[in-house]
DNA sequence: AACCTGACTTCAGATCATTGAAGTCAGATG
DNA sequence: CATCTGACTTCAATGATCTGAAGTCAGGTT
């Protein structure tokens, strides 16, 4: 029906397991993973105000956390407030905070699709104060506006199935 | 540290749950959804050959497919080659397509830091044929280079905490 | 010395996701 | 009419994840 649908290649060809989108998902699966990133960026950095604002038990922050660490998607950093013990705070790495393109992206579907027009947050260019959302653009500077002007085709990663 | 982490408002005082992250997120949820979606976007369309290529069992992939078509992300399509009887097959739907903005965030995010040089897909321009890739853009049309220039705020769905 | 706070850990029980093996079902084809 | 194929469903078993309640622990305050 539609030839864009349809690659040129031959997919049973080339194994991508694990491919990029598996490993970003797996990056934050389970579900509750995705709960403790978004707060990250809404600049929440310790334990008590990651557990009041995602709703979760401690026991489930707790293991969300060290695996984020080891990630690196986080980086326990100690501060030490005047008359108070040294404690730990979580703070975005450089990895961490550029999951924020994709956090971007599903807002902006998820506000197409889903909210109904009424999103939970709203995001705005610093300084000039204009809404942002994704665009895709291509390495020679055209800017794509439908999805479906965009192949995908086996990358320097893709084995070979070998028969 | 760095006054572009911590928001101007009071997270607090805000309820964003469910908000655009978690739903998107949810939509995604198991990991298997996202490895169907993957498949769909290569141009499969079939039972077996989603079977195959993302190697999950036929129970797991039947209840996938049936949610995502509650969704709406994928539509049930009957067809018919001669001489055989008649089939279903998956399509995207828009809102599916739609959501390819996501995946090609998450393939740019986990090409950068998790397959280490080597992506197992390459995304080209249809027609010009040169690499594509996300950008932020804001509505004055600035194109935005770091996560950090990009503010959230409470948006219309978001409700204030009663108290 | 007793208490408080922030940051956890431990545990039992419940639910959910997944696999592998096996079985169903309907309409061609031989 | 037996077989084949594509598209499933069913089932038992396993493992991951989550919650809620309770407990720990260290350093500071009263």
């Amino acid at each position: 029906m539609d030839h864009h649908d349809v690659p040129e290649w031959d997919r049973d060809a080339w194994n991508l397991n694990p491919d990029s989108v598996a490993l970003a998902l797996a990056a934050l699966a389970p579900p509750t993973m995705g709960l403790v990133m978004r707060e990250a960026f809404y600049g929440t950095r310790r334990f008590d105000d990651f557990l009041r604002r995602t709703g979760m038990s401690p026991a489930a922050l707790s293991s969300r956390l060290r695996e984020l660490v080891t990630q690196e998607l986080l980086v326990k950093v100690p501060y030490k407030e005047p008359g108070a013990r040294e404690r730990a705070e979580y703070r975005l790495t450089e990895k961490g905070r550029d999951l924020m393109f994709t956090l971007i992206a599903m807002i902006g579907w998820a506000d197409r699709w889903l909210t109904g027009g009424r999103p939970t947050v709203t995001l705005r260019h610093q300084g000039c104060g204009a809404l942002v959302g994704t665009i895709l653009r291509c390495s020679k500077g055209h800017d794509i506006e439908a999805a479906r002007d965009v192949v995908a085709e086996p990358g320097p990663g893709a084995r070979p199935v070998e028969r």
